[in-house]
DNA sequence: CAATCAACTTGATCCAGATCAATTTCATTT
DNA sequence: AAATGAAATTGATCTGGATCAAGTTGATTG
């Protein structure tokens, strides 16, 4: 794989400094994947052996409740991480299913390969600490706008930070998503 | 300060192996720090200039909505991390306040001396990552759990996670904490 | 140790968003 | 292009937890 234009390593090159060599050496332990629209990339019960970098797709991840309800609480789109990281990093059977809403190409790697590299190249263990640490903050606030603020609120919130959702995916998910349910999400579109 | 027998070093050392001289080193970059019951850590438009770890007491964050309603997002205790870490990281005034809910030790560390103190012992920096990866997935968790699960349901997990929150925190503070009004508490209390 | 303020409880009423049910619109497959 | 199934809308009704109000218990502080 070339790492000169490379948009996995454009994003680790965003908050660390990587050789070229780095840059092929963290490369050559990636692979590509590919999974097709409906598909699932894992299902409740698998050990969640990746995580991937999503190169160009569309990918959601949720639970099936007791009652056999769908809950939706991510939605990840091209450039962004995806994975079970729960399952992911103590390779224990997942509770939750990620599955494509567009064909979508990945790069994968596995944690073995994931922690040999810290190793080797402890820059990428930096990249991870600030990726996760964002990651951490945003969920915080997600969960504040969740408890606090009303569904009118989170819609248009979500309307301005990601306004390209609403172009590829249903409805149906970005409600489950929002925690409401589609007919909620109906009004609240028509009212505005 | 003595490493043997540290509270802090015990905790690094659960996930990475410090040598005595690391050990050493980072500890004295810490310095202790003390809040009185009641008394600010952080306010609103404060800038977080360090991330602290609590040696013994209890904290709460929050923020004062439009109507002026505080809302809990975080309640911690003895041997937990606390800070406004988006104010931490950017460096800009926080929208949080942080305060004592008992009489409070801390150690804390500033973001110039924690960057430092990475590139010095690489092993720390994997010690944040994995504290930030537990701690997002936990984010998530409780996202999950604010969106689907009932108020009862959350009462119910708090008293098997945390049974002694219930000894030192006020009822105001956690039911605030689980996204409900305190009369809706003391009901949900009364029916168990 | 009384006074004052904060925490907690209980009751009555209200409302945002859920649920249930029926169409309508749209997308995918043959 | 017809058939099928999924997504979206609309209406009627319901409900968990909020809000408002008042009273009680408990904990600080002068």
């Amino acid at each position: 794989m070339q790492a000169i234009d490379n948009k996995l390593i454009y994003y680790f090159n965003k908050w660390i400094k990587l050789t070229t060599a780095e840059e092929d050496l963290i490369l050559s332990n990636f692979e590509p994947a590919f999974v097709k629209k409906k598909k699932d990339l894992l299902e409740v019960g698998e050990t969640c052996t990746y995580i991937y970098f999503i190169t160009k797709g569309c990918m959601r991840s949720y639970f099936v409740d007791a009652k056999g309800n769908e809950h939706i609480y991510q939605i990840r789109m091209d450039n962004n991480w995806i994975s079970d990281l729960q399952s992911f990093f103590s390779q224990r059977p997942s509770l939750y299913y990620i599955e494509a809403l567009e064909d979508t190409h990945l790069l994968r790697i596995s944690l073995e390969k994931l922690e040999e590299l810290y190793d080797k190249v402890p820059k990428l263990e930096r990249y991870f600490r600030i990726l996760f640490q964002k990651a951490y903050i945003n969920a915080l606030e997600r969960l504040n706008a969740t408890m606090w603020d009303t569904a009118v609120d989170r819609y248009n919130e979500m309307l301005k930070e990601h306004p390209d959702m609403f172009q590829r995916v249903p409805l149906v998910y970005i409600a489950s998503y929002l925690g409401i349910t589609p007919e909620s999400l109906s009004r609240i579109r028509k009212k505005q």
